[in-house]
DNA sequence: GCCGTCCTAGAAAGATCGTTCTATTCGCGA
DNA sequence: TCGCGAATAGAACGATCTTTCTAGGACGGC
């Protein structure tokens, strides 16, 4: 039986390294908000931190991506759906006291100096919600041609925006970096649509 | 005599923290990379590690803000310099082996948590950083109504974009990147140019 | 020539971190 | 009922980090 402990431990470990990023995580403060001892995270991770923090991101990468291609199906326009993903991180950066970021793009600023198995994992989870916004906005009657490279220009633009808010304690960031966002879309959009 | 002591502490700090972020920035790899003893960093800097960053993160964003200043001043177009600011992160990622990231936006992730000295450091560097961007922007003719929202826009979409391009060990998301906020800036112009 | 100040120099302390190690407990099949 | 593996539980260790402390050297004013 896989118990929910290996599952919890992941969680925790996502919410911390977008809280503190790889560095800034403790093992000990993992153990502590999952609720285990522990002796029991070697069990479940015997890689150790590397593993952790890599599973984790993983983990992380592959529910965003299935969060934003439900966003963009679920969307009566493109324009909806880049609004709402914007807004989830202001709501969670509010919400967290301007605390928790994103739990990919936080410990890919100081994972991958330590571990080459933390920075595939941001890699792989990157790439993952990359596919997403670019399968999103190409159903969208975005021209094929553009969609992967307009994603990767949101997904740039989100990480970024989320960064400034979280440093300027305000969604200002997010809400002008989004309303250039739906510019640019639109004009794919309709340059060809 | 104010001695080189303390400008080459900046220096070597500001690199270390493009590299490792604020928790993998550790003080021994800072004497050790400005060729000083352990006792001379406190000597010069008596509020430890928060204050040598804070002190550093600041001291680069005026630099940087400057820099753009002069790059968009010195430019025939705003998009010739977007190319050339994008390509400049393009080209110190490469060099670096894909580890020297932005000196402002790395700690800037994993700072904050740990320190509100350091958090308000990154939020002037890149305050004077936007501000710049912005300035150069209506220097070249984008309407002062639109020059501050745009500019916001293009750091996000840059810190991002950087982010990306180290974990991705390819300078792709920066080029990617930067083609939009071309598209973006010279609409923006001929919108009320 | 002497003294106070700035800077260099590195040892020592105290805390924390990641890892390893050894029990103990729980749950299910034989 | 017994036994075996999975999971829990936490002590112990070595390394590292930040900070503090003491001492030595350079240099200019008196």
């Amino acid at each position: 039986m896989a118990s929910g402990s290996k599952e919890r431990i992941a969680a925790v470990t996502g919410e911390l390294l977008a809280r503190r990023g790889y560095n800034g995580m403790g093992l000990k403060a993992v153990s502590e908000a999952a609720g285990l001892p522990f002796g029991s995270i070697y069990h479940h991770f015997p890689g150790g931190k590397e593993e952790i923090a890599a599973h984790a991101i993983v983990r992380i990468g592959r529910a965003g991506a299935d969060s934003l291609t439900a966003l963009f199906a679920g969307s009566d326009s493109p324009e909806a759906a880049l609004r709402a993903m914007f807004d989830f991180m202001a709501d969670r950066l509010e919400r967290s006291g301007w605390e928790a970021g994103c739990s990919v793009g936080t410990p890919a600023q100081d994972g991958p100096s330590d571990s080459e198995a933390v920075r595939q994992a941001c890699d792989d989870a990157l790439a993952c919600m990359v596919d997403a916004v670019a399968g999103g906005l190409a159903g969208h009657g975005v021209p094929e041609g553009r969609a992967a490279g307009l994603a990767t220009t949101v997904l740039a633009a989100y990480e970024g925006a989320a960064l400034m808010a979280r440093v300027q304690r305000s969604s200002a960031p997010l809400d002008r970096t989004v309303e250039a966002m739906v510019r640019l879309v639109d004009a794919a959009r309709t340059a060809r649509g």
